[in-house]
DNA sequence: ATCTTATATTCCTGTATCGGAATATGTCAA
DNA sequence: TTGACATATTCCGATACAGGAATATAAGAT
C-alpha cells in the first residue's frame, strides 16, 4: 500500500512545502494563477496542478472571472488540523502543570524540613 | 521529483494517518511499544517503522528501560504547525472583521436612507 | 547455553506523486 | 477567422514510501 493520497485530507495537501507557499501567498487575498505564479517559483502547470490538490480538500475557492480565474483561501477547513493540534497544546500544558505541581512539592518539603 | 521525504519536516511525518494515531495514543503518557502495537491496529514491525519516523522529525522521544523501550510524546515539535496555523487564523478573523466592518457599513447606510 | 520475549531492520512490490514538456481548452481582441 | 493570452490537462520518468514477511538484535528467564 503506497502512501496516501495528497488529497485524501487536509493533513496531506499541505504536506507538501510548494501547496504551503501557495497557500501563504493567498493570504494576502483572492488572486489569479498568473499572480500566485509570480509569487512562488514554479512553473504555471505545476501551479494549476497544486491548486486541483488544494480545491479538492477545499483549502481553495476558485471564481471565474474573464479568461482569469481567481483563487482565494478556505481557512475554515483547517479546521480538523487545529482540532487536532489543540489535543496537543492541551496535553502539553497539562505536562507542565504537572511538572509545576512537582516543583512546588519539592519547594514545599524542602521549605519543612 | 517525488513526494518529499516522510522525514523531511513535521509536516510530512503527519502526514500519516497511523502516525497521527500512534501519537494520539502517546497523549496518555510514556508507552512501550507493545502496549501501542495493542492500541493501534498494526504490526509491531509497522509501528516500529511510524515510531523510527516520528523520531527522526522530533516527535517522540525514547527511553530504554530493560529490553523494552519506552515512547513519550515531545510535542514541542509541533510548534512549527502551530505558528503555521496561527497565520491562517489571523488571517480568518481579519477577513471576517472586515466583513463585520461591510455589514455594519451597509446597515449605517440603510440607517441614513 | 538455551529459550522466550521485545523491538528493530531488511527485502520486496505496487502505487501515487512531483516536475517537465507538450498540448488542450477557453476567452478576449482585431 | 485568426491570433494572443490565461489556465488546465495529459503523458512521461524517477523516486520514496507503506505494508507484509522474514530476519536480526538484544535482554530476561530457566
Amino acid at each position: 500500500m503506497p502512501r496516501s493520497a495528497t488529497t485524501s485530507d487536509v493533513f496531506n495537501a499541505i504536506a507538501e512545502p510548494r501547496r504551503r507557499e501557495i497557500l501563504d501567498v493567498l493570504i494576502a487575498g483572492e488572486k489569479a494563477v498568473g499572480s500566485i505564479v509570480d509569487d512562488v517559483s514554479l512553473s504555471q502547470p505545476q501551479v494549476s496542478k497544486h491548486l486541483r490538490v488544494l480545491s479538492e480538500v477545499g483549502l481553495v475557492r476558485c471564481r471565474a472571472e474573464g479568461r482569469r480565474r481567481l483563487y482565494s483561501l478556505e481557512p475554515a477547513q483547517l479546521r480538523p488540523m487545529h482540532d487536532w493540534l489543540a489535543k496537543y497544546e492541551q496535553a502539553l500544558a497539562e505536562r507542565l502543570d504537572r511538572m509545576d505541581d512537582y516543583l512546588k512539592e519539592l519547594q514545599r518539603q524542602g521549605d519543612t524540613q
